[in-house]
DNA sequence: TTCGTACTACGGTGGTTATCGTACTAGCGC
DNA sequence: GCGCTAGTACGATAACCACCGTAGTACGAA
C-alpha cells in the first residue's frame, strides 16, 4: 500500500444537507450533549476547537469516537485533523442560519440543568 | 369487574421532572415532530387541543398511540380524555419555563424546513 | 526506526424503538 | 341492547444504538 500521506479528510454534510431530525437526534444523548457543551467553551474559528481527548467523558475512547462521528454526520460539529489529533468545533454559523436560536436554547437549557 | 366509571387519568411528569434529554429525544422523530407542529396550530387552554385522530399521520393508529405516549411521558404534551376522544395539547408553559426558546426554535425550524 | 499518543475500525452484546396487525375497552348515539 | 368511533394493550419483528474490548493506523518525537 502506498504511503500517500493521505489527507484523511472527513465527510461533512453541506449546510443545506443538515436535517433537523438528525440534529435533534444527535443532541438527544447525554454524552453528546456534554461534548457540545464542552465545545461551546472553545472557539469555532480555524485555529480554534478542542481535540477529542480534551473533552473528558466517562466512556471508552472507541465509544467517544462514535459520538463525535454522530455529531459530525448530523452537521453539529466540524472535524479536521491536525497531526494525530482531531480538532472539533461547533458549526454554529450553519446551525444558526438553518435553525435560528436552536443551538443557543439547547446550550442554555443544558447549562441550567447541569 | 366493577364498572367504576374509571376516570382514566394519564400519568404526566411534573414540570420539575421533565428532562432535556427526553424532550430532545421525543422531538427527534419525524412523526412526533409532525404531531408537535400540528398541535401548535391548536390552543393550549383547557378546552383547546386536538384529538389523536385530528393529527393525520401515515402510520397505523397503534403506532400513533405510541408516539403520543412518548411525547406525553417526555413532558412535551398533555393528554386528557373527553368522551372517547383524547385531547392533546402542548405543555408550552412548562417547556418555556424550563427550556426558554427551545420549543419555539424547534417549531420554527420544523416549519421552515417542511 | 522505534516508541508513544491519538484516534479508528471491527465485531459483539444487550437494550431500546418504530412499526405492524389483531384483539380489546370506553364512551356515545340509536 | 346494538353498533359505531376513538383509542389501547399486546405480541412480534426488524432495525437501531450505546457501549465495550481488541487490534490497527497515522503522525510526531526521540
Amino acid at each position: 500500500m502506498p504511503t500517500t500521506t493521505a489527507v484523511r479528510e472527513l465527510p461533512h454534510p453541506a449546510r443545506e444537507e443538515i436535517r433537523l431530525d438528525a440534529v435533534l437526534h444527535a443532541l438527544a444523548d447525554p454524552m453528546r450533549l456534554r461534548i457540545v457543551t464542552a465545545l461551546n467553551g472553545y472557539g469555532e474559528g480555524e485555529g480554534q476547537g478542542a481535540t477529542c481527548s480534551q473533552v473528558e467523558l466517562p466512556i471508552a475512547t472507541s465509544t467517544s469516537t462514535h459520538h463525535f462521528r454522530v455529531l459530525r454526520e448530523a452537521g453539529v460539529i466540524n472535524q479536521c485533523y491536525r497531526g494525530t489529533a482531531k480538532i472539533n468545533c461547533l458549526r454554529r454559523a450553519d446551525l444558526d442560519a438553518l435553525f435560528p436560536g436552536l443551538l443557543d436554547a439547547v446550550l442554555r437549557a443544558a447549562a441550567s440543568h447541569a
